[in-house]
DNA sequence: ATTTAGCACTCAATATGTTCGAGTGCTAAT
DNA sequence: ATTAGCACTCGAACATATTGAGTGCTAAAT
């Protein structure tokens, strides 16, 4: 559909607007892209590139712009020239689990990593899925009618929660329960539950009431679709020139505060294996129409995991796309560094 | 040293000031304020107020606009005014361990309150101190050398990290090496480590190299001068107007995306018991020179609590004062509030 | 001895006009 | 098919009034 001197001009124009910012014109393109052709020649194709949905112009005497349509074609191509050796292991979230400070620990520092590599915001996410495996539950009491709601799953990753507690249920009764989930570790969440309902139901005859409301908050605990956040160094974003403008910070930025907006956006794309970016309007966010994301996603038994940079729609994509190349690829190899770390003590 | 009428003039200019945002000119106070007196009178005053520091223009021919200590003047002024029956119990700390969803939870919810309140930034930080009093430990393994450390403190404060454990102790022995902790429970820390460094020594001796490296992680948790803090609502300061230039909301915002320097501000000044206004300059942070603090602290045995807003200079005092005020009784409260609790079951 | 009206003066903010140059589309020559 | 040339457009940048809110000072009024 296009001719490769038309993709060779549009791939150009998208090129040099992501580094300048301004829009391009053909005089610009003749002298730093295509030399060989004059700038009339490259007005022509401009002009069908237009007509066809790839550029406009912002104002009548003004250079061209690459829309969204454009955006995409040149990510696109910049995916498929990637290098297959930098392609990371497909599920490397069984990796994370491996890491020094856990799930969580690994996650704060990838989206430290990533905003750094990128210079825009890194994100890192976990999704806690039905089937999580459990480690450990426990109940510790705090006061009189309350008690600390303890849940540990595989990987290490820590849930907690006070709950008010209405009868009293003694220390003892307690830690029998306990004693006995626990022996239920490493199994899912939905076989444990079922077995503990059981108990209730049999045992706890005149507890039964407050502890089905604490099986309720547990609930609530895992089976919610609770997703972590860790977004990091939002100040990188107050440096992009798209952003000088405190209308567009804000767009984003209300985003990035309220983490279910953020999480919605997210949960939808995160099914395939690469690498996926969202680019513009594309996310259905109305906030979001200046930004992309970037993402790769990976799950295992229990967790989704996701990992991801956000940035303006104008962002270097190649450059966010081999920084989050290289975390998973830094995540594949964790096993080994653990593995070279117990020699390094401190 | 201020006579009466120059008092009222002054307040005028900052009252006006603060609304408005606008260097104010006599002819504004004379219509608004003092109708009294005519334009050239409080002139007058003005250009005496302004020689003894009260008052600055911003150039020539402009209105004056307060200086920090015409600020300071105001703030103890409306200090003063307050509602004796609006000054909250002193030791609202305790009070929070009562809450529903433990300190943290209680310290979230405040920091958002404070925030919708105020329009500005609640923020909410606990100190742990050296006497904080351990409810209970636990380690609990996550995979062949890697453990997780789990401290409660007293009030439902839960802390936990991932450590690398080189050697491998068995699980009995963890699991003693906690209840013999726990059986300590209710002591300080300080208490606690002499005995279990004690237990080491004698009892652990081949494990005593990885055991000393688990208390070296337990002292980084509990000694370090380790604050929480949560901020709200951030987004609220960019319908501020003073910081809708770029530069002075990136002043601000790089100072509370790093913690550690908003800790050390709060620290300094976490003493006295009511309300404390820090006004610009006074805070002794340069990124900070267009912005008031406003705190209240409270301290009990094991951890000192701070509940504050952060805003700009010209921020409504009177507003965030009576937020505070607000918060602070509503914490006072709280105890009768979870004996209401107890009929409404859910 | 205050207070106030009046006047000349200052200066930021706003509006208005001018120039400049990068960019386009079109046409005619190559 | 390509390109040089030309007329035209329009934003950005700069220069130049215009306006109005505000001051300080002085002299008259209270």
């Amino acid at each position: 559909m296009l001719t490769e001197r038309q993709l060779e001009v549009l791939l150009s124009v998208v090129h040099e607007f992501i580094e300048s910012g301004e829009h391009v014109g053909s005089r610009t393109l003749s002298k730093r892209y295509l030399t060989g052709r004059s700038a009339a020649t490259i007005r022509n194709e401009m002009a069908d590139l237009e007509e066809m949905g790839y550029l406009v112009q912002p104002h009548a005497s003004a250079g061209r712009v690459p829309t969204t349509r454009a955006y995409r074609l040149f990510v696109d191509t910049v995916l498929q020239r990637r290098q297959p050796g930098d392609r990371a292991s497909v599920a490397w979230v069984d990796n994370l689990k491996a890491h020094r400070n856990g799930v969580e620990g690994a996650l704060t520092s990838a989206s430290e990593l990533l905003s750094q590599l990128s210079s825009y915001v890194g994100m890192a996410a976990v999704t806690q899925l039905k089937q999580a495996r459990l480690t450990k539950i426990d109940f510790i009491r705090v006061d009189t009618s309350h008690f600390l709601l303890l849940v540990i799953l595989e990987g290490g990753v820590v849930h907690h929660r006070v709950v008010n507690m209405p009868c009293d249920l003694s220390q003892e009764i307690l830690e029998d329960l306990a004693r006995r989930i626990n022996t239920l570790s490493g199994h899912q969440w939905g076989e444990v539950r079922a077995i503990l309902q059981n108990y209730i139901m049999q045992e706890l005859g005149k507890y039964a009431d407050s502890c089905r409301k604490a099986l309720c908050e547990l609930d609530a605990i895992l089976e919610g679709e609770r997703t972590i956040l860790f977004t990091g160094a939002l100040s990188n974003l107050l440096d992009v020139p798209d952003f000088q403008d405190i209308g567009r910070f804000r767009a984003l930025f209300s985003i990035l505060e309220q983490e279910q907006e953020l999480a919605k956006l997210i949960r939808n794309y995160g099914v395939s294996d690469g690498i996926e970016v969202i680019i513009g309007e594309e996310n259905n966010v109305p906030e979001l129409d200046n930004c992309s994301v970037v993402l790769s996603s990976s799950s295992s038994e229990g967790q989704q995991t996701i990992l991801g940079v956000i940035g303006p729609k104008r962002m270097n994509y190649e450059k966010v796309i081999s920084a989050l190349d290289r975390v998973l690829r830094d995540i594949a190899n964790i096993s080994e560094d653990i593995r070279g770390e117990r020699h390094d003590v401190r």
